[in-house]
DNA sequence: AAGCAGTATATCGAATTGATATATAGCAAT
DNA sequence: ATTGCTATATATCAATTCGATATACTGCTT
């Protein structure tokens, strides 16, 4: 798959800006597909308008630059179904956590609680992130389906991790104090 | 982190020349940390001969091209223990496979069934290369917790997929006539 | 005997990243 | 008030990296 047809696939929910998607795909609903920078959004989205599979609209905002609202045409919506048939990339998963905890013998037992803290607070805050978008998805939708898999796979991560602390020679969870907020 | 200390860490445990490298950065024991190919190992390398992190041992094989047998040394061993102690960036989870099935209402159901099937071939087959080391690894090494972590996380996704059958309106699991074998 | 797969090094054009430049507005702090 | 920071927004570019390919030899299969 191509950094085009991620953005046709963002498109075909709603219209939106070349900033609007780098974001989707940083942090937001569409940063679990594939990777893309504005070095590959903004050259994607300018050759996708040359070959009619978006349409531009310039809108002027107040107090703020210049906005180019991006809509998927029906040529585009065509393409995006004909890339949804060819067969899917593997799987990609890199941890750089993982390659620490790896060597964990040869890092200073300090460090490796930091970071393992770390890991904690990026995993409970993906699952939070996860779990405010459930409510809103209908059962059975392609939405809900990808948001089960994220919910199961990070909670068994979590839980994993959890039950780890011990055999890794670290302290076990702080009381959080702050756990009722 | 860069490719450079993904190729030390490599290092730390054998010798290897760079298409070795190549092979366990790719599907052996090193494929979820960073990612690397030909065109970065070689220079890594070679800039690491140049830097004293490394020594090659030129070994003539029998039958087979010659082979750069390039081993770490004392000075990479400390580059590597320095790299370890920098914040590793944020995991990275990316799914083609997610993506179709984000817009499983637009692909046709023979195309989900098919793509489905893959991703469950591939989720079995990542869990029994994890079980296949499991055995080998010393309980509570570096290398232990990142096998354990890789089964929880692998494990809970084929459960989650073989749960969703049903609600993606696919056929269930076809009895597999070879299970035995 | 041809053809393919595996081992092994190495390079290179094309694609992509990550950072930066530009511009405007709002908000906090000194 | 003006400096600095964050956010919105487009766009470019040097540096890196990928993915493919070239080269070369062996062994296995057809």
């Amino acid at each position: 798959m191509n950094v085009r047809t991620l953005c046709l696939g963002i498109l075909a929910f709603d219209e939106a800006s070349g900033y609007e998607i780098k974001k989707a795909v940083e942090d937001g609903m569409f940063s679990h597909f594939i990777e893309a920078s504005y070095g590959s959004i903004y050259p994607a989205l300018t050759q996708m308008l040359a070959d009619g599979l978006v349409s531009v609209r310039e809108q002027v905002q107040e107090g703020k630059p210049l906005k180019k609202a991006y809509s998927i045409t029906e040529a585009g919506r065509k393409a995006l179904r004909n890339s949804l048939h060819e067969l899917p990339q593997q799987d990609k998963f890199k941890s750089e956590f993982l390659f620490q905890a790896l060597f964990r013998e040869q890092v200073d037992p300090g460090h490796l609680e930091a970071v393992f803290n770390e890991q904690m607070e990026y995993l409970y805050g993906e699952l939070a992130t996860i779990e405010e978008c459930r409510q809103s998805l209908e059962p059975g939708s392609g939405h809900a389906f990808v948001n089960g898999y994220g919910h199961a796979v990070v909670s068994a991560a979590i839980q994993y991790m959890e039950e780890s602390r011990n055999s890794l020679g670290l302290p076990q969870k702080p009381i959080s104090s702050d756990a009722a907020e």
